[in-house]
RNA sequence: GGCGGCAUAGCCAAGCGGGAAGGCAGAGGACUGCAAAUCCUUCAUCCUCGGUUCAAAUCCGAGUGCCGCCUCCA
């Protein structure tokens, strides 16, 4: 079985092999750190953070590094709002980063560059494309020459001859072609700035990345990464210098996600019509995010709704309920080693939907086909339950063992299914009361029952009755 | 003007030439003291019109509608 994965360069799926055996590279664009970020910004997070999960549970030993862009007018203009350096905005903003993305639980990258920590870096690369003819300078700006650069537009597809066309380009008369695009740019008064052989100045936007994936990745790597709108101008740029530079293939696999939008239009902060990760964590479960971004393989357009956010809730309520309720099977100890037909056949569907989500992910990293072998184990799991007196206790663990291994470790998603936050009730006092109202169950003491029933209830614990005794947990 | 994407049930979403997955919601039923959880049943002329084929949601052509990139944007 092999991975397929398509490649915007090629327009095709193509077969992923690595540049260097099982060592893989991957870079994806992160955010420019000005603002809380969005759910739009969170899809390429999560969705290739995924990817990396997967990969290494195929055995590749992935490098992961996604940037931080720590300058540009958008940092500089918000330190001016705020009252405080550039830095200081850039520090503010990562720590925000890190804490809506552990809510969103994706994974931490190998490394998080900065641009501002890789100057030198940066302008080395400039000097090699100063020193290939690749460069020009006006008033203190460094610009990228495309004209020489025949490649120019293979990512995007564009002709230069017609995007010059193009109604919404803003002509500045420096550039020698409408799409050069600046390398360095002199500084402002007032503006933050470093030394360079062209004066002081800051780095260009689309340089850092050239820069600072050579450094962590090489010159040469394998997946490159980012929203659709990224593909032109940035990512055809990103290729324009650091092939110019190396004369080398830069990424071999480029992969871009479609928009997230919001009233079917897209979700951008230019639109101004954006849903932070923060705001939506007061009222979603970082799984009940994870598993929308999922649902939608993730080269569509997926539009958000709070209509899709309860539907995702109550998928992965159905998810939550089927864990559980395996694992009260082991909480109460109960199971043998006995194998029976129904032990088989759901050890054998286990095996089953094992092979199809490897032949969903494969497939171009299908992540919504994935998702669906979790439902349909969920179902022959609970007929399992309900069916059979005697459960088998390996098979048991091997059901929780698939939701833990491909819900949990690949997609990302946490069952809620222990106590968790602050009680308001103690563990063992719940247990009393459910003792209690088993004796007055017993005792077709109804009433006593519900008002025990009624009283947990409203403690926020839910009451499930069982052939194998009461089972409770939170909502 | 150039380049690209999308169109499958009430909602979401797989499917890539031969049985229309899966989820959510709805309806009915089973189980239960009543519930909850769960299970069962039920729910699609695949945007339109042509064409290719023994066979098309799937391929080709022509339309229609929606979205996006070409300016910062994930």
């Amino acid at each position: 079985m092999s991975l397929q994965l398509y490649n915007t360069l090629s327009g095709k799926k193509e077969e992923f092999i690595p540049l260097r055996g099982k060592q893989v590279g991957m870079y994806v664009c992160g955010p420019t750190v000005y603002n809380y970020f969005h759910i739009g910004n969170a899809r390429p997070f999560l969705v290739f953070e995924v990817l990396r999960r997967y990969l290494k549970y195929k055995n590749y030993d992935v490098t992961y590094v996604s940037n931080f862009t720590d300058i540009d007018d958008k940092v500089i203009n918000k330190a001016k709002e705020m009252g405080c350096t550039y830095s200081e905005v850039a520090d503010r903003f990562i720590k925000e980063y890190f804490q809506d993305a552990d809510y969103l639980n994706i994974g931490r990258a190998d490394f998080y560059p900065r641009a501002t920590e890789h100057i030198a870096d940066i302008i080395g690369l400039i000097q090699r494309l100063e020193e290939k003819g690749f460069t020009y300078v006006v008033e203190g700006d460094v610009f990228y020459d495309i004209s020489n650069f025949k490649e120019y537009g293979k990512l995007s597809k564009q002709n230069l001859d017609e995007i010059k066309i193009g109604a919404r380009i803003e002509l500045d008369e420096r550039k020698k072609n409408p799409y050069d695009f600046v390398l360095w740019k002199k500084a402002k008064e007032g503006e933050p700035k470093w030394d360079s052989p062209w004066g002081a100045g800051r780095p260009g936007w689309h340089v850092e990345c050239s820069a600072m994936s050579a450094k962590f990745l090489g010159e040469s790597f394998d997946i490159h990464a980012g929203g659709e709108d990224l593909i032109f101008p940035h990512h055809e740029n990103e290729i324009a210098q650091s092939e110019a530079a190396s004369g080398k293939i830069f990424a071999k696999y480029w992969m871009h996600n479609g928009y997230l939008k919001i009233d079917n239009r897209k979700m951008s902060k230019s639109l101004g019509n954006i849903l932070t990760i923060r705001e939506l964590s007061q009222k979603y479960d970082g799984s009940v995010m994870r598993h929308f971004l999922l649902s939608a393989h993730y080269r569509s357009p997926l539009n958000y709704s709070l209509e899709q956010m309860e539907q995702s809730k109550n998928s992965m309520e159905t998810l939550n309920n089927t864990v559980y309720n395996f694992n009260f099977i082991l909480k109460k100890n109960l199971g043998n080693s006995a194998t029976d037909r129904k032990s088989k056949k759901l050890s054998d569907t286990v095996d089953e939907m094992v092979e199809e989500f490897n032949a969903a992910m494969d497939d171009d990293f299908n992540t919504p086909k994935a998702l669906s072998t979790l439902y349909l184990l969920a179902r022959e799991a609970n007929i399992y339950l309900n069916e059979v007196p005697d459960k088998n206790k390996e098979v048991v663990k091997k059901v929780l063992q698939f939701y833990k291994d491909f819900g949990t470790t690949i997609l990302g998603l946490k069952y809620l299914s222990e106590l968790d936050e602050q009680e308001q009730i103690s563990k063992e006092d719940i247990e009393q009361l459910i003792e209690k109202r088993e004796r007055a169950r017993k005792n077709k003491d109804w009433q006593v029952a519900d008002q025990i029933r009624d009283k947990l209830n409203s403690l926020g614990v839910i009451i499930e009755d069982t052939a194998e005794g009461a089972r409770w947990k939170k909502h």
